[in-house]
Formats: C-alpha cells, structure tokens, sequence
DNA sequence: TTGCTTTGTAGATTATATTCCGTGGACTGC
DNA sequence: GCAGTCCACGGAATATAATCTACAAAGCAA
C-alpha cells in the first residue's frame, strides 16, 4: 500500500501485544472489525484519523506514536 | 466531527498559510479536491492516512505534526 | 491425535471518504 | 462600477473505507 501503511501495522501490532491483546479483544475495545485490525496490522489498508484514535485510546498511546518509524 | 480534527484543520490551515499557498494550489499539489481541503480545514471531515501524507509531503513536514496541539 | 485460540484471507454488503459540479459571499485592485 | 482571487458551502456521483460472514491454516496445550 504505502510505507507509511507499514510503519502503522508494525506498530499497531507492537503496541498491541505489548498490551497482551488479541486482535479480536482490540478490535471489541476499539469498537471496530477484528478482520478490519488484521488488515491494518498487514499495512493493507488506509484507516482514517477516526480509527487511528479509536485504536491508540485502547493501546495507551496518542495517534503520534502510531507513526514513528521504530529504529 | 472530533477534537483530532479540529486539532488537524488549524494545522493544515496555518501551514498552508505559512507556505503562502491558496487552497486550491495545496490541493493541486496533493493531487486532491479544491473543496476536501477546505472540508479538512474546517474540520468536518475524517480523511484517511494517504490524504494526510500527501498534505504533509507539500507542506514540508511529516504526518505527526498535524496532530499536534499548539497550546 | 484432539480441541481451543488466534490470525489470514476472500467475497459481498454497507457506510462514508473523496470527487465533481455549481453558487454565492468577502475581499482586493483597477 | 467591474473583474479576479479566495474560500464557505450544498448536492449528487464515484471511490473506497469499514463491516459482516465464513472458512482455512497455524500455534499451543492436553
């Protein structure tokens, strides 16, 4: 899709199971898809600002961390 | 719409305006629609990753510094 | 082996982002 | 006055994000 698409899977994914979750337990927390995470967390899809929120309230982070580039 | 998008419309509008750029110029540059960057900068719409990185791109900055909240 | 949990993936559907058309208002300079 | 630029805003059309359903595969434990 686009580097920046893979720079947000890699990091969804991280911060996801640095909280110990399932992608079904994240996607309930953040009311969205479970398949809807499993495309995110693949760098195939291109979420909006709106969802990008929803996931870093339940990861315990702000929607700026989503986007760094990890080393 | 949200607070992240109020926070993105003031940002994408005083760098807009710091680079000396009409709306219609940006979306030009963007490759977007003259009348999605005015939405964005209102702050009625909840564009998506891509969008976001074309503005930034043009702007001279990167995505992270949309959502930043100036005090 | 079996059973359970988690994730990848595909297709069809729904919701909404994004575009494209237009109009009108505020402002500036001539 | 007029012409030109810039922007707010609406409605309709198109593209795509996001959901839902279902099935398969991989991992792990008993």
């Amino acid at each position: 899709m686009e580097q920046v698409c893979k720079i947000l899977a890699g990091n969804v994914k991280a911060l996801r199971l640095g909280c110990a979750l399932s992608q079904e337990e994240l996607a309930f927390r953040a009311d969205l898809d479970r398949t809807y995470i499993s495309q995110i967390e693949r760098g195939i899809s291109n979420p909006s600002v709106l969802v990008l929120v929803k996931i870093s309230k339940v990861l315990g982070t702000d929607i700026q961390e989503l986007f760094i580039k990890k080393h």
